[in-house]
DNA sequence: TCTGGGGTCCTAGGACCC
DNA sequence: TCTGGGGTCCTAGGACCC
């Protein structure tokens, strides 16, 4: 059976998430900034019409942020990820089958349904559904493809006529869409390959379709092969309901102010460390390789510049956080070079092994820690309860290193003692 | 003054082995 | 004159996504 998908996206997300308890700011352009309040992130569909663009810092718009009153928000990540949550709860109710692609876009399998259902129709309805449910707009794109769902949906975000939801199930109206889309708003095509593409004569969708894929593939890759495959309406990207296990957990942030002292260092990369550690348990894994980074300002040129990472592996698997923490110092201890001002760390696990399955050497005298499960577990309850936090000397207690979030909209939906007020 | 964070996949090239 | 060839594994770097 030939198969159905459909995108559904949120429209301007994160500004939807601040503007669902600030009903004041209904008409009033809002701009979302990375951590540290550094770059833009996000904007409101107003924010868009005043032409401020993503990723760009907010130190380069502050005159257009005060002439137009645009009202600014640090990322508030736990509201966010409480609000996808309940669009993605809402959607797994109305289709069989629910990919979640990110914090705010999910693909359905609507395949078989075609015939029993009107998909625009259904569309419209998880439209509805969500507004009324969550309070989120979404677009909903359809069509035998992933990648042609991805355009369906951005034509149902760009063309008004559309009412939100774009069926591309006819080859017709998938080749009159792909004319008017330029090559760079196809999913998989970032600013280099369409660059490339560009100067081969390729600038629209359909141009990219309708060139040979075997060619493609001698002159860029399988990647963009499967792109003009799925272009052609053959479904190459298969639907994963489950998400796959994660091979690498990252935790690295800016700090908010830069790093002069080898004693804050610890203090930030130990921070990372638990952090990583508590994904790494949430993924039931444990890693064995370590990574630790750090370096000075790219952006300051003027200034002497220092960069370095360094791996190292566990005797054995873990996700005890002493013995990350114990690696991690170790290595940062090498890679550390006094008299550079650095603006930011990081840590990555990798080399992943589900819990109990690493086979160790007969003789190895290195055995786990006996109480490691209990006492993780324990750690990670009581962090989670809301109720306080138990945390590890060396991550410190004056964190002046801390990132900036100077705009931070209070936790309505996760906090209690922020829980929206109604007189 | 001020420039995010967290992921994935693919490929080329080197090391090493037989 | 003329100096193998193929396979595997690993890593760094490039490209992309949200």
């Amino acid at each position: 059976m030939s198969p159905v998908f459909a995108l559904v996206d949120c429209n301007n997300f994160y500004a939807s998430c601040e503007k669902l308890f600030r009903p004041d700011l209904k008409n009033t352009p809002v701009i979302i900034l990375s951590n540290n309040d550094g770059c833009v992130v996000a904007r409101s569909k107003e924010a868009k019409a005043l032409g401020i663009k993503m990723g760009i810092p907010v130190f380069k718009i502050r005159p257009q942020i005060r002439r137009y009153g645009i009202r600014m928000f640090s990322s508030n990540y736990a509201l966010y990820a409480d609000i996808s949550h309940r669009v993605m709860v809402t959607l797994e109710e109305m289709a069989p089958r629910v990919e979640i692609y990110s914090i705010d876009e999910a693909f359905l399998d609507l395949t078989g349904m075609q015939s029993a259902i009107d998909l625009v129709e259904f569309g419209g309805r998880v439209r509805e559904t969500i507004n009324q449910w969550v309070g989120i707009a979404v677009c909903v794109g359809i069509a035998p493809t992933k990648t042609l769902a991805k355009l369906a949906n951005h034509a149902a975000k760009r063309y008004p006529a559309t009412k939100k939801v774009v069926d591309l199930s006819s080859r017709k109206r998938q080749r009159k869409l792909m004319a008017l889309t330029p090559v760079e708003d196809i999913w998989g095509i970032g600013g280099r390959l369409s660059k490339r593409l560009q100067s081969m004569g390729i600038h629209n969708a359909l141009d990219l379709a309708d060139t040979s894929a075997k060619s493609i593939r001698q002159q860029f890759s399988v990647v963009l092969e499967r792109t003009v495959r799925e272009l052609n309406g053959e479904s190459c990207i298969e639907f994963a309901q489950v998400p796959p296990t994660k091979k690498q957990i990252v935790c690295s942030r800016s700090f908010g102010s830069e790093i002069t002292a080898y004693q804050q260092m610890g203090e930030a990369v130990c921070e990372y460390v638990t952090r990583a550690g508590e994904k790494l348990r949430k993924e039931h894994q444990q890693a064995r390789l370590l990574t630790v980074f750090i370096h000075t300002s790219p952006h300051k040129q003027n200034k002497p510049q220092y960069s370095r990472s360094l791996s190292g592996e566990l005797p054995l698997p873990s996700d005890d956080t002493r013995d990350l923490l114990e690696l991690s110092m170790k290595l940062l201890k090498r890679i550390w070079r006094e008299g550079y001002g650095y603006v930011k760390a990081g840590v990555i696990l990798s080399d992943f092994y589900d819990v109990g399955v690493f086979q160790s050497g007969l003789f190895d005298e290195l055995a786990m820690r006996s109480n490691s499960h209990l006492l993780m577990s324990t750690l990670d309850n009581i962090n989670h309860s809301g109720l306080g936090r138990v945390f590890f000397a060396r991550q410190g207690m004056r964190r002046d290193w801390a990132m900036r979030r100077e705009y931070l909209s209070p936790a309505y939906t996760t906090h209690w003692d922020d829980l929206i007020k109604v007189r």
